[in-house]
DNA sequence: TACATTACTACCCATTCATGTAGTTACATT
DNA sequence: AATGTAACTACATGAATGGGTAGTAATGTA
């Protein structure tokens, strides 16, 4: 019987030599268990060791489901699965792919043993591991994505009205809501306008989303 | 004088102990030069040094100016900077204002010498040094933001339609836009709000822009 | 062929919006 | 004490909006 602490680890990779090489050097660690090996998403997804196991390295070039696919339907059946990516491909697009799609690590195939071993263990212990140059890639992307946004300066009044506004709310149900009369709400929401050069409600709500203006509650 | 190759790094850290500590530890290393050392972001951005360097390290608790605050100074005097965080806090909060405001790694302060060294080296590199724990912060922030959205499945008549209501175009504009009668836009707004569940023209510019429904130009 | 759906046109109407003008009150600056 | 500004209230008005109803041509489906 094995130690409660071991790792548990499954690996989908099509080629035979990367999947032995890989099996026999995750086994070599004593925290580490290899408990099954598959060479495509579908085979994977068909048995059961998916919903006991820690960690699962998956490759994204796979005979049938490409591995970037194939990440949320492990996930819809083990949502505690750490998913490390292991792939040939190192481009922007696989990567954010597999990322977004629920993978917590991602790695290029010319991996050393070491780093796959320890690749495992930050998994396990609730870290993302990834080399510095894909870390880099995300970190880009990040910060491209809120760079265009201009400086537009509202007050605490004026953003609590547009972000109403950015519900569908009326004139009046702002009034009612932030218990002023309705022209004090026009009188607000001309400021607005002004400010963000804009001159009906959904011009506004559409500046305000997009320059972070209005919090965005993706609850409903 | 010095060999080109030498990375050139400066300090900001307000902790007299740790600025020398770091100071030892990567001029110990050969291929480092820690240039110039400052307690405040105030102090560094007078220096002329800051054009001239390769690697920052920046504390984010700082009397005067936080770290998180001079990134964005810092990378207007010098855009190729590298800037590197290292402070004592590790909340998402502050790694996220640092990383959007342009810092390209993060590490906490009890940072080893070891890792700090191959810190520099890996922003030098062009990659992002961070922890696999600050790693992992980043992706689940990636994971969550595009999550909830619902797929609203819209015509293309329909998508078109509702990203001139996102300029702000009045239902006579679109009309004349896309060679249509003010009632045929009609019609279709009022899809619009049905599928999309909302009954104005705000309400569903915000769900529009959130579902990634409206292709949004920030080029204005 | 009968029936349903889609993509419109067309008309109506109460409500809401955008905007102009004209006060009032409170507070800060000079 | 005078001036200015921010945050409102109040009134007015034409234009735009949202929603209901009805009809048509084109297309697809049973």
């Amino acid at each position: 019987m094995e130690e409660p602490t071991l790792i548990r680890v499954i690996i989908v990779e099509d080629n035979p030599y990367i999947r032995e090489g890989w099996t026999t050097i995750l086994d070599a660690d004593k925290e580490i268990v290899v408990k099954s090996v598959f060479r495509s998403c579908e085979d994977a997804l068909e048995s059961k060791d998916v919903a006991w196991c820690d960690i699962l390295l998956l490759d994204i070039q796979l005979p049938g489901m490409l591995g970037t696919d194939g990440v949320e339907k492990f996930l819809e059946i083990n949502p505690a699965l750490s998913i490390i990516m292991i792939s040939v491909l190192e481009d922007s697009e696989h990567v954010f792919k597999a990322l977004r799609s629920g993978a917590i690590g991602y790695f290029v195939k010319k991996v050393s043993p070491e780093e796959l071993v320890k690749a495992v263990k930050v998994a396990y212990g609730g870290g993302s591991p990834m080399s510095p140059i894909i870390a880099r890639k995300v970190i880009d992307s990040m910060q491209k994505l809120p760079k265009a946004k201009k400086e537009y300066t509202l007050s605490d009044r004026e953003q609590e009205i547009l972000t109403l506004l950015g519900d569908g709310k009326s004139y009046s149900a702002i009034a009612d809501q932030i218990y002023l009369s309705v022209d004090g709400v026009s009188y607000h929401i001309r400021n607005i306008y002004r400010k963000l050069q804009v001159k009906s409600k959904a011009e506004a709500v559409a500046k305000g989303i997009t320059n972070g203006l209005i919090k965005i509650d993706r609850g409903e």
